[in-house]
DNA sequence: CGCATATTTGAAATAGTTCAAGTTGAGTGG
DNA sequence: CCACTCAACTTGAACTATTTCAAATATGCG
């Protein structure tokens, strides 16, 4: 048993994306999260759609059939006409640079937005794929921006939401660009926990819904070096994953992992990294039984 | 002499961002922006407003100050009040990760509007700063949404607005994430060509209104780096460059080079790049007098 | 002219990719 | 319940692109 502790994946089968992780001695603190997708659906809406001020925003939404894991709901280019909450399950926005080759350019979750970045040229610019089997509720989008019109409240909510999204593509394009493959993956955990969190999920014990190719595919990384990573984050106690179950156990580590500069490509102050962030490299045999 | 062709520096003093190329023998070929940051500036204001579909953008735009090189517009976390519009020179948008090193988040060109990431939380998230003397138009973002309220035209375009910022800064993000350092450089010297194109200025003759070393601040890369790249690009003869002037010499090649893949971390079928797009390494010296 | 900032260059170090096998685990059909 | 299969993941060794370090050289500006 490895990284001592155990799987038991029969309990995610019915839960597409609830916190099931199942670490050995550790039931899941609080929000036990004791409900089939069915529930979550129900329940997920408002807090997607939370923060409107008025409830025309839900009467907007539509429910739209389950989306079946690695089922498309847009292809690139087909002409945009809704928008869409994720209640329950993720997808994925993949870009086909021709050629065959794939790039995930970004991942929806719970009471995220998929299709805010097709409204200025009309159409999808990305294969929108689901992760795993999803709920959906779509927005007519020609009727929200009527709405908006109307509403200076429902008008607000929607620019702020919009303009929120620029901001994350560009902080996650900050994470990337600079520092090492480990601070990346590192600053990539602590967003994944935030996104789950918002969606009142647990920031720090996550079910991933993508595969670490995928995940590798994001980021620009190999799945080799994911792989790697993940096994020096658990040799330095920095994470405990198990498959798609991962656990953030040092929250501070990570933090300073994600934010020390190392490099002097971002930084011009050559600074020193303490040694605590350093791989051991040797405490691997001894953390296993 | 060096790359065969001449820099007259004083051409360029009294225009922050005319396309002021002045390759020997090879005169600007259409355009020819004969005129001071004045007429510029007057000229440039309808440029960057443009699809509005009526003047009520242009009526609510309010001219500000000239902006002098190094100067600041807005710190991070200063209160958004207003959106500005470039409309001669250039600026960058810069974070500071505590710890002294800062990255560019952002550049911002003419006929770009400066403030759209803001809108959500109220408040700058980047330091603003003049890459050199520039001149923008304001627009209180608070009279903007109420106007946007009674005008479905000026909403219909401000949400396009926005939205189109989303996919821009989804689109950098991807050509950062994949692809080797030359690649990246590749894509972003096509894409600065295409932002200067929508100004109105040459999309193959720039005046990089950056240095070297905040390109590649930009780009997560190290100024040696980006140095070397230069070279490279210009024995291969797709760009010719004088310090900041430079002419996309080969767009066909470039455009090759930005979008085939090499590793397979971007691409999962190994792809063979043709000869053409390898450095020859060897042309150098009979490129030079 | 002379400083300060940019840029260039080379050599050594290293992080990450590539290639080539494994290993593991979930799903399937007997 | 078992073998079989496929995909995801892991591991190691070689390779290479990029960073780092250390100077040297331009360039712009007062």
């Amino acid at each position: 048993m490895r990284y001592r502790f155990t799987a038991r994946p029969e309990t995610q089968a019915q839960r597409p994306s609830a916190p099931a992780l199942v670490l050995a001695g550790r039931p899941s603190p609080s929000r036990a999260v004791g409900c089939g997708a069915c529930r979550l659906a129900r329940e997920c809406l408002p807090t997607a759609l939370k923060g409107t001020g008025n409830e025309m925003l839900e009467r907007l939404a539509l429910q739209t059939p389950l989306l079946e894991k690695g089922a498309t709901l847009h292809q690139c280019d087909s002409p945009f006409e809704n928008l869409y909450v994720v209640q329950v399950g993720a997808l994925k926005g993949v870009t086909q640079d021709h050629g065959g080759s794939e790039h995930i350019a970004r991942f929806y979750l719970p009471g995220e937005i998929v299709g805010l970045n097709a409204i200025g040229r009309g159409r999808f610019s990305l294969n929108i794929v689901a992760l795993e089997t999803s709920a959906l509720c779509r927005i007519p989008y020609g009727t929200l921006e009527q709405h908006a019109g109307t509403n200076p409240t429902l008008l607000h909510w929607l620019l702020r939401r919009i303009s929120a999204e620029i901001l994350d593509e560009q902080e996650t394009r900050m994470a990337f660009a600079s520092g090492n493959a480990a601070q990346v993956l590192a600053r990539t955990l602590i967003d994944l926990g935030q996104r789950f969190a918002r969606a009142g999920l647990s920031s720090t014990r996550l079910r991933l819904p993508m595969t670490r190719c995928e995940l590798g595919s994001h980021l620009g990384l190999t799945p080799e070096t994911m792989s790697r990573l993940f096994r020096r984050f658990a040799r330095q106690r920095l994470v405990a994953a198990v498959r798609r179950e991962i656990e953030l156990l040092d929250m501070d580590g990570l933090r300073r992992l994600a934010t020390h500069r190392v490099t002097r490509a971002h930084a011009r102050h050559p600074g020193s990294m303490p040694p605590s962030l350093q791989d051991p490299g040797t405490t691997y045999a001894a953390s296993r039984a």
